[in-house]
DNA sequence: CTCGGATTAGAACGAACGTTCTGTAGAATA
DNA sequence: TATTCTACAGAACGTTCGTTCTAATCCGAG
């Protein structure tokens, strides 16, 4: 791409904005009334050498048919909106999924960076943690913790879990031994906790967690 | 939104494809053409129904000035994209973000979601943490810290600092009192440290974690 | 059956729009 | 100085395109 010159910067600029703001393009009038161009021909050649430099794409005889090639586009990433289903607490039960909470329900949604993303990213919802009760799982007030809905976890996984006995949600790492659950805290000072399988509802494996650190 | 006619999805799905095809929306009579439809009217009347239901979006007066609401357009989110620099541990000065990281730098990137983005998304880089020495912050092994860079913070605020008398790099809130600086631990539990505020180095204030859990 | 709303047809109007033609002014080149 | 290339200006032409008007057809309710 050779050097631009500030006419074509202030066009490409004028087609950002434009694009994000309505979604199509503008038309070759409303480029050279934005841009305080006095002919729609000047405006035509420089969106010609625009697109001999290859900073966009048009399509002849087509009303608003300009494409930015690349860059705009590049850091529009394709991220999947899960829904945020309520808050998880120590002495509060786990708000539990319903079939319509994943599609267009009507909750917040909350958009997973693809890095953290799984293979699968069905069944995902997130819940907002409230109070300190989960730090040892590195978990604080205010943290969002995404969770795959599932009722039975593997050995090691961690899980959202909610223990009907001690009327108490929990996130742990999840240990089937015989009867028994162990649910081991992900810091390794902190003591497990061992029930009885039957009395440990999973609710789901957790699968990020993410925080704003207050400004 | 009301149901809809068989028509008007053969409709919606034409816009789809052709939107993804093209990047922007066909006239009238390519909708016509493809649908297999007699009469432009017969469009215009279905777009209207659309557009009342709450499908679409028109401009009028406006060539192909449709919009799709929701969907097409709503998992394409516009992310910040910034730079992982390297690695945060305990007893390793914090690698320190050059004029050029930020730009194209041939650094991993990382997509921080929308909700985590602070209003100005300059100056952001992010570091992985390597061990288990900033647990006081609720922060493990293997997360993702993201930073920006700065050399001065505000007192509440919690920073990344190096401590040369110590050769520590710590992440707790910043206080400065007087000739010191009272570094807090996120965790109440934990004592604060208090040193010499010329034996401080900042390098930038925590804007958010994030972690993905193993599975 | 009749009535009324929903849907489709065909045609035409006029505005929106991309394109092109002619011409000018200045900078660069020789 | 003469020449050429770049950038801009103004106007006009012919499509493209959204809109509108009228009328026909279909279909379920009463």
């Amino acid at each position: 791409m050779s050097a631009i010159s500030t006419r074509q910067q202030q066009i490409l600029d004028f087609l950002r904005e434009y694009h994000t703001d309505r979604s199509y393009m503008p038309s070759i009038r409303e480029i050279q009334l934005a841009c305080g161009i006095s002919s729609t021909s000047v405006v035509d050649y420089n969106l010609r050498l625009l697109e001999r430099d290859g900073y966009i794409r048009r399509d002849p005889d087509i009303s608003r048919a300009i494409e930015l090639v690349g860059e705009s586009e590049a850091d529009l990433v394709e991220v999947a909106r899960i829904p945020v289903l309520g808050a998880i607490a120590a002495g509060e039960p786990i708000p539990v999924p319903e079939a319509s909470a994943y599609a267009g329900g009507d909750h917040d949604s909350f958009a997973l960076p693809p890095e953290l993303t799984p293979r699968d990213p069905d069944n995902l919802y997130a819940l907002r943690v409230k109070g300190y009760s989960m730090i040892d799982a590195f978990v604080t007030d205010g943290d969002i913790v995404v969770l795959r809905h599932t009722r039975d976890a593997r050995n090691g996984e961690m899980v959202a879990a909610w223990l009907p006995m001690q009327e108490e949600a929990t996130l742990k790492h999840f240990y089937l031994e015989g009867e028994n659950v162990r649910l081991m805290p992900a810091n390794p000072a902190m003591e497990p906790i061992i029930v009885p399988a039957d009395s440990v509802q999973v609710h789901g494996k957790v699968v990020a967690v993410m925080r704003k650190v207050a400004a």
